[in-house]
DNA sequence: AGACTTCGGTACCGATCGGTACTGATCAAC
DNA sequence: GTTGATCAGTACCGATCGGTACCGAAGTCT
């Protein structure tokens, strides 16, 4: 038999969670955690407060759920480049990915992951420590990848993973600093080049 | 005869206006603009509202003269940068300043030019873009520096002084972000060497 | 002294903050 | 058709926002 189908009770929802999900990241990608008010949000997301409250829990909540949005939308080249098959792969499609994300037709320019909160009074911090460990988190996984690569030789000896993937996510971050300061596509994909230019030959 | 000494009428100003602008840019460097609330502001500078709106104007002329203090303090290696005498020496001061002044034991990590505010709301939209534009005059000052290293041979023929400044002025937005992220001084100088491989030889 | 000006402090302004109680309408399960 | 849960919406909560009017006290000038 099949699997029963969940059916909620009472009136289903109006609106479609996801695509609100969608405009809210915006909000918060172009204000940042503390400048984007919930009535910028819900007049954004084209719900009222309450439907926002009862489908994400609170702003703190709806922040999680749209950087986890953005991880796995326009942030998703980060685990695209992981997978690339040589160390130097790997570092060229994530600046050039970084370069792309941060520059999108249509969408806020910069990161995410970095103008959401940098620095933050004391009801912005959740939102603050969260994008750190969110940028640590994305480090690290570099850092397992070049390690790996390490091992397998697809790095020189002495090469320290540790480095290489902590110079990747400064040159990205600066990146999106950049493109915040209204850096052009082609002015930041220059930059990349010259970043890789330091990439330890394969 | 010596000139005439301004004597200020009535009762003179009874706290030092350096002093609580210092206690206000280390509040903005933390906290970011929109994060640092009147009343953190003004508890640290150690005065009332009423002294500080009549020292300084309000908040958004107190956020720029702490950033014109930032400039000739924690950002001053900026400018001695553009004084060394080659363009490498240039780059490498440039970056040993910003892994520097980005975490330096009793400040705030990273840089206030950076963190102050990247993604604002409505009323921190001024902030903004004063930062952006704080960021773009740095980047022209290394420009012309490269330039004129350029014109006197101190550059390869065919070198860009335009990314060259582009190009570190990334690396150290990058260094800024990352010290906020929590990385250390050493991390980050090592960052900063391996970035200065990809520069032009001398 | 007397005039004048700014001091530090309090108390308050209207606006907005994030968050919630309550409402009548709407839809599914029984 | 009845029941009951969730819907979208309004109106409101206390707290805080940036900014100001007003105060008596304190200090420097003529």
């Amino acid at each position: 038999m099949e699997t029963r189908q969940k059916a909620p009770i009472g009136r289903p929802r109006g609106f479609d969670a996801e695509e609100a999900l969608e405009r809210a990241m915006r909000v918060f990608w172009e204000q940042g955690y503390e400048g984007a008010s919930l009535t910028d949000l819900t007049r954004a997301m084209g719900i009222t407060r309450t439907s926002m409250y009862a489908a994400f829990g609170n702003k703190e909540e709806l922040f999680r759920k749209a950087l986890e949005r953005y991880t796995e939308g326009p942030a998703s080249y980060g685990a695209r480049a992981l997978r690339e098959p040589t160390a130097r792969q790997v570092a060229t499609a994530f600046l050039n990915g970084s370069v792309r994300a941060s520059t999108r037709p249509g969408c806020p320019s910069g990161c995410l992951g970095v103008q959401g909160s940098l620095a933050a009074g004391d009801p912005g911090r959740a939102a603050r420590d969260e994008l750190a460990a969110w940028r640590n988190a994305h480090t690290a996984h570099l850092r397992d990848r070049f390690r790996r690569a390490a091992d397998e030789g697809d790095l020189p000896p002495g090469s320290d993973p540790d480095l290489l993937a902590r110079y990747l996510m400064t040159v990205a971050n600066g990146i999106a600093v950049q493109a915040a300061s209204g850096a052009s596509r082609d002015d930041l994909q220059r930059v990349a080049d010259m970043a890789l230019r330091s990439w330890p030959p394969s």
